[in-house]
DNA sequence: CTATGATCATGA
DNA sequence: TCATGATCATAG
């Protein structure tokens, strides 16, 4: 039985305090689903397991998970000792949209405002089907966090407008970055000065989740 | 195709 | 070892 849509930040931490400490297998046999084999079919299961169980209903639509609430749900796989394993992807980089538009606009600062992380066993040892749900966290950027993110959007965004591809390179931000975002590598779009270049997305690194957790 | 959800796999 | 660049699954 699906959940249905928490109808405040309460009642989902509440609900989402309850899948802490059980395992992933767990979780999939009351959602009636099978656990991928292989690890590369795996992308985007466990993420879309706890939508699932939370209720989260805005399916494939470019909106919060939580509607109503304008939280983001987000899994975050980290290693024993609670550190994140990977990047989190945030939103793509869309090359349309981006003139005219401000950091309190963009839609990355809009996504960031209010965060509910779930860490996930994600240590690629431990089988999928016995990796366990953290202690949630639902998070807002400190003042300190907006103001880094806010420059790193503001440095990154600047170098697409300006049509410099290539120096825009996923070295560049303290938080934020961009890489590549696509089904595969020979997906092509066109920029604002009619180059072709590689979809791209914006990434939180480590080094801001891993703040976050702790 | 684009959006969502992310992690894989390789080279530095 | 770990970040970058590439890729995988699903829904619409």
């Amino acid at each position: 039985m699906k959940s249905s849509s928490p109808d405040s930040s309460e009642a989902l931490m509440t609900l989402v305090s309850t899948l802490a400490g059980q395992t992933l297998g767990q979780l999939a046999a009351r959602a009636s689903l099978s656990i991928p084999a292989r690890a590369t079919a795996a992308k985007g299961w466990i993420g879309q397991l706890l939508e699932y169980h939370l209720g989260a209903e805005a399916g494939s639509k470019a909106i919060p998970d939580f509607p109503s609430l304008g939280i983001e749900l987000k899994t975050i796989p980290v290693n024993a000792l609670g550190n994140p394993l990977e990047t989190t992807y945030v939103t793509t980089v869309n090359l349309d949209s981006l003139p005219g538009q401000t950091w309190l606009t963009s839609p990355v600062y809009q996504k960031l405002q209010q965060v509910l992380w779930v860490p996930i066993e994600g240590d690629p040892k431990i089988p999928l089907a016995a990796r366990r749900i953290g202690q949630a966290i639902l998070w807002t950027p400190t003042s300190e966090q907006a103001r880094v993110l806010q420059q790193d959007w503001q440095d990154l965004v600047d170098l697409i407008l300006l049509g410099n591809f290539e120096t825009l390179t996923s070295q560049l931000g303290t938080y934020l970055h961009i890489r590549p975002k696509a089904a595969h590598g020979k997906i092509l779009q066109t920029t604002e000065h009619h180059a072709q270049t590689l979809p791209r997305g914006f990434y939180l690194r480590t080094a801001l989740t891993r703040e976050i957790l702790k």
